[in-house]
DNA sequence: GCCGTTTTCGGCCCGACTGTTTTCAGTCG
């Protein structure tokens, strides 16, 4: 994704974080963020649009569009600045503190002076908050709670830990007999590469049942909040999880609601109030016409426009909602199910990894909605180790678990030699190849190729000479060192390797490891170029670390036409099963099974990987 | 400030929980 695209992204959402901080109208502060959002995700570079051309991105009129043309001339946007120079660095930081917002952290700089995450710290040590309106006892307990979860690394942990988490809990509460449903919901349903807190759905007549088995788990070290159908715990290990529990009649409007994205749920509750709809957790309701939004048409239409007339008769039978829950008003259309809700505003069903208002609503009221790739579309791995290199496992042990697994084919790529600390020679990958072949005989539904992982050296040459390297079925390479070349060596480097005729797929391309290493700044505009025209695949690397490429890019790089392999660079039996996350992740690319290669049957992947190269057409 | 298979003006998602306050603002998701 181009740099300039996030630049502008943070920059807006810092204007917008400022706004609300300086209280401006409420209305303005969301509009900026919605534009931040459209702006980082944008397909097409900002800084070579012109102001129509920024006004073609969703949420961006006039004055945002001045404000980007403004920038790239400038360097920086004047309203900004203006705010900045009202409001320090370290007052926007505040709002970063759980229970801290925009409102309460302007009201400690204006009353107190307090500017920074230490300057509050120091108020607290010296009871300088006392007496300050709404800042109790209670108050600054929090806030020093809240200040030692912001120092504690980020927050955010990475797919498979989140999911180990929510499944434990899962099945703890499912266990309940009180329990009729139970599932995660949130950022982890959706399949973000990284997950904040844990969003935890459940149906039940008795909730507080649930909610008391939530906070006796042995892994729950404090609970946050607990209320009559809410419960927020914090795990042994730091994590939040939030527990909330409906009527069962509720479950398909709850758990669309707390699967979110929160920009979704806005996108599919303004489309229900156009319909003089209300959609909240507990179903989708009708509004009686005294409430509706859009008066000015009922007005028209003689219906009553305010006032305390009787509601409109509907044509159907009336039936009286049952359900406990705050809407006293409207009846009940639906609720049971997901489909049903999106069904009743119009739309099909929504993959959850689609919801991230990224044009899914667009697609889905257009009918272009894609059929993203499924787990169950994949027919094999591409890219897997075993103990010959780094894996833990024999070669033995995880040709037998892709055989469990059903799969068509399936990969051996163990590292080249030039990833020295793998020691590996000629010799040993020959023999490895010879194994695998004998190996085959014992699993004739199962195809196995065998392939390697090269290394993509600094000038991109890679491993071995073409005459060996065509003794392979498939090649993956990878960049495992010099993550800092310069952007063009770097760059260079990825195309050459794309260059190269024996080269299949490129492995992990960015070579970032969540939370650990930052991506290699490659012009991926043109790798992605170089891919499409060489008929090299770009990796979906499935491992949590990982997750590489990722969601934006996918959604940038599809665009050229590239292909893909979802793959889990397992070193694991285990690992195996990561390949979930890589189908996440390829969903959130909107990626579908014509684009990943390894849904592909067998003949059609072999074409692929022959690359166009002479003389290795089999009869 | 943006936006319109109802609108070029008049709206802008909705509810739970907490803490502090006596009826609600702020925060969060």
């Amino acid at each position: 994704m181009a740099r300039p695209n996030e630049q502008v992204g943070a920059l807006l959402q810092e204007y917008a974080d400022l706004v609300a901080i300086t209280g401006g109208a409420p209305y303005r502060a969301r509009v900026y963020e919605k534009a931040a959002r459209s702006v980082a995700g944008h397909h097409l570079d900002v800084s070579t649009l012109d102001a129509a051309g920024l006004r073609e991105i969703p949420n961006v009129g006039d004055s945002i569009a001045a404000k980007v043309v403004e920038y790239f001339r400038t360097g920086r946007i004047e309203e900004v600045e203006r705010l900045r120079a009202r409001i320090p660095a370290g007052v926007r930081e505040l709002t970063q503190i759980p229970t801290l917002g925009p409102r309460k952290a302007m009201m400690l700089y204006d009353e107190r002076g307090i500017a920074s995450v230490q300057d509050l710290l120091d108020a607290l040590d010296a009871g300088r908050l006392r007496g300050l309106k709404g800042f109790g006892p209670r108050t600054e307990e929090n806030l020093r709670h809240g200040i030692t979860l912001l120092r504690q690394a980020g927050g955010r942990v990475t797919l498979d830990v989140a999911m180990e988490l929510a499944e434990e809990v899962v099945a703890a509460l499912s266990a309940l007999p009180q329990c009729e449903r139970c599932t995660y919901a949130g950022s982890l349903r959706r399949m973000r590469e990284t997950v904040g807190d844990l969003d935890i759905l459940a149906a039940s007549t008795k909730p507080r049942s649930l909610m008391k088995a939530l906070t006796g788990l042995s892994l729950v070290s404090e609970v946050i909040a607990h209320g009559d159908t809410k419960t927020s715990v914090r795990t042994t290990a730091g994590m939040q999880v939030d527990l909330r529990v409906v009527p069962p009649e509720s479950w398909g409007a709850a758990l669309q609601y707390f699967t979110g994205s929160k920009a979704h749920n806005v996108r599919t509750r303004e489309i229900a109030v156009r319909q003089d709809l209300k959609l909240s957790e507990y179903g989708l309701f009708t509004v009686p016409p005294a409430q509706r939004r859009h008066r000015r048409k009922a007005t028209l239409t003689g219906e009553p426009a305010s006032g305390e007339g009787p509601p409109a008769e509907s044509t159907e039978p009336t039936e009286p909602a049952e359900e406990s829950g705050p809407p006293e008003a409207g009846e009940l259309v639906v609720s049971k199910s997901e489909q049903e809700v999106y069904a009743r505003i119009g739309l099909p069903w929504i993959p959850p990894t689609l919801r991230e208002d990224r044009g899914e609503i667009e697609a889905a009221r257009d009918g272009t909605l894609p059929d993203v790739v499924t787990e169950q579309d994949i027919r094999g791995d591409l890219h897997t180790h075993t103990d010959l290199t780094d894996g833990v496992a024999p070669m033995t042990e995880m040709v037998a678990a892709a055989a469990e697994r059903g799969y068509d084919y399936y990969a051996v790529t163990d590292h080249a030699p030039n990833l020295y600390m793998q020691r590996m020679t000629d010799e040993k990958m020959l023999a490895q190849r010879e194994q695998l072949h004998a190996l085959a005989k014992r699993y004739p539904h199962l195809t196995l190729l065998h392939g390697t992982e090269l290394n993509i050296d600094p000038d991109g040459e890679v491993d071995w000479p073409a005459d060996f390297l065509a003794g392979f079925d498939i090649c993956v390479a990878s960049v495992h060192s010099h993550f800092n070349q310069t952007r063009a060596q770097l760059t260079r480097r990825l195309v050459r390797a794309c260059e190269n005729p024996h080269v299949n797929v490129i492995g992990h391309p960015t070579a970032r490891l969540i939370g650990h290493r930052q991506p290699i700044d490659v012009d991926l505009e043109a790798v992605y170029e170089a891919c499409a025209d060489t008929g090299t695949a770009l990796e979906v690397n499935a491992s949590p670390d990982r997750l590489d490429l990722n969601d934006e890019h996918l959604l940038a790089a599809r665009r050229h036409g590239v292909k893909f392999a979802v793959d889990t660079d397992a070193h694991a039996v285990a690992h195996l099963d990561y390949l979930r996350y890589g189908v996440g992740t390829a969903q959130r690319g909107w990626l579908t099974a014509g684009d990943v290669i390894n849904t592909w049957p067998l003949r059609r992947l072999r074409t692929f990987l022959r690359k166009g190269r002479k003389g290795r057409e089999k009869p």
